[in-house]
DNA sequence: TTGCTCCTCACGTCACGTGAGGTGGC
DNA sequence: TTGCTCCTCACGTCACGTGAGGTGGC
């Protein structure tokens, strides 16, 4: 329009909104037109087009609209200055939640596409890298309590902690590594995650890695291939048994066909 | 529960999420527990803390229950790998969004907090740091063109390159300097907004600044002591006018009531 | 009995989206 | 008349939230 204001089409052009956003917006009295037509179109000011501009903003932040048409009534200096300060937390808590969400997808990513590239029937022999790991406390298995009762302390235990700890599925149980060479590897002396956020970390060396299928808690199999392995090979074990699950419930439907990694640090003799 | 199932709450806790997300997940098929007690009572399992986890992960990146459902019947490692990877664009775009928001707040904050911290009836005569501004084109005003027009003209220009910038009103036109000396300061020769992450600049360099109440367009009257001040002190202007509303729509609801601030680029005789 | 957790069912809410049917200026 | 943009009104949708009224084990 020639008089500086816009249609009800342009104005959602402009502010990169649907006409029926701005109808929401009109009937709910937060952004109504400058002006109507005589045949009862929405014309808007310049000035409304910021205003659509900053709802939106405060939008994305997670204010509603009711908040935001509170303060867009009342607004002064003084109010838009201490209501944008009490949002700026707000903001920064979403951003660090994004980009833990971030890096939990490149690490499920990484750890699907490897597992879908390795050879599940070898034993391998390998140095590995140090990596960040979320460790639980030691499991209480006293007074008969099952895998179960410290699983769920575990889930409880990360719960406390996890405001700051965006969990990755992926990983399970550490078992000593004498425990092993007694063939005791029922119910894992920590849980764990790993999470490159985390502080604890499983440490860089030498380990012998076999895979198998299974449920949680069924790699028997895996650990007597790798007993014989180790046995066979001059090797010692020198530090925990790690217990992985790369392929899960969050990539397999069914349980009994979970991938089962476990990693067990040695030595020459 | 000593099977190692969790009750509708203590799943709830252990997720962080309501007992009505999960009712509302079982009823649409999306999460349902793996068992129900002979009262009726939902009972879940420690897999399926995993998938409320991702869920609510998929979910935050913006995709729906329906498309997350889809996914999760289906899921193969093949796809789920697929899955995140497309989704890892989207949550990139995500962050690049609430980062851009999160300086925009911070801006005006500061253009807020200062303008409130001024002596609107001075004049001050000051060296300024260089800032980063989104410039306009040049403005066209021939054949009996409005401002309203160019303005307009602006909108459109800004939408187009809109994808990277986030906008920031607080700024508004840019006049010659030669145009100042003529006594002539009706419709810029551009329009600007001040933002960190454009790439045009107001140029470093000794302003000198005056300020006033009134709608856009209305700052004659400073312009008229800017102008008294430049002679009476032996000044030169040596560049631009910036014609800014530091207190505008975002933060006044009275239209004539905005605060203008002017500042022309000047040196010493 | 009291307190606690669980249940279902119907309805509400928030921020829009979706037609259906109609108007008004070139 | 055709095409275009605009309108209202009623209803739908998505992801839950909110009672109301009732159950079942210590």
């Amino acid at each position: 329009m020639d008089n500086g204001l816009f249609s009800i089409s342009e104005m959602a052009s402009l502010a990169r909104v649907t006409r029926d956003t701005l109808i929401h917006y009109d009937k709910i009295g937060l952004i109504q037109p400058v002006l109507r037509g005589k045949n009862n179109y929405r014309y808007y000011s310049d000035k409304q087009l910021a205003l659509v501009n900053i709802v939106r903003t405060l939008q994305s932040l997670g204010m509603s609209l009711k908040e935001i048409d509170k303060i867009a009534r009342s607004r002064t200096p003084e109010r838009i200055l201490q209501a944008f300060t009490e949002q700026t937390p707000e903001i920064e808590k979403n951003i660090e939640k994004l980009l833990k969400s971030h890096t939990l997808l490149l690490t499920l990513r990484e750890t699907i596409a490897s597992a879908l590239s390795t050879d599940e029937h070898a034993v391998e022999l390998q140095q590995q890298e140090a990596e960040s790991i979320f460790l639980g406390p030691k499991n209480d298995y006293s007074g008969g309590r099952s895998i179960n009762d410290a699983l769920l302390q575990f889930y409880k235990y990360c719960r406390k902690t996890e405001d700051t700890i965006d969990l990755n599925y992926s990983a399970w149980g550490v078992f000593a590594g004498a425990r092993i060479e007694r063939g005791d590897w029922q119910g894992p002396d920590h849980f764990y995650f790993n999470n490159p956020h985390a502080h604890d970390e499983k440490p860089a060396g030498l380990y012998v890695t076999a895979y198998g299928r299974g449920n949680y808690g069924t790699g028997d199999k895996i650990y007597r291939r790798l007993t014989r392995y180790i046995n066979e090979n001059k090797l010692t074990i020198c530090g925990p048994a790690y217990e992985a699950y790369p392929l899960n419930e969050i990539s397999i439907q069914d349980p009994d066909n979970y991938l089962i990694r476990v990693s067990i640090r040695v030595k020459q003799k």
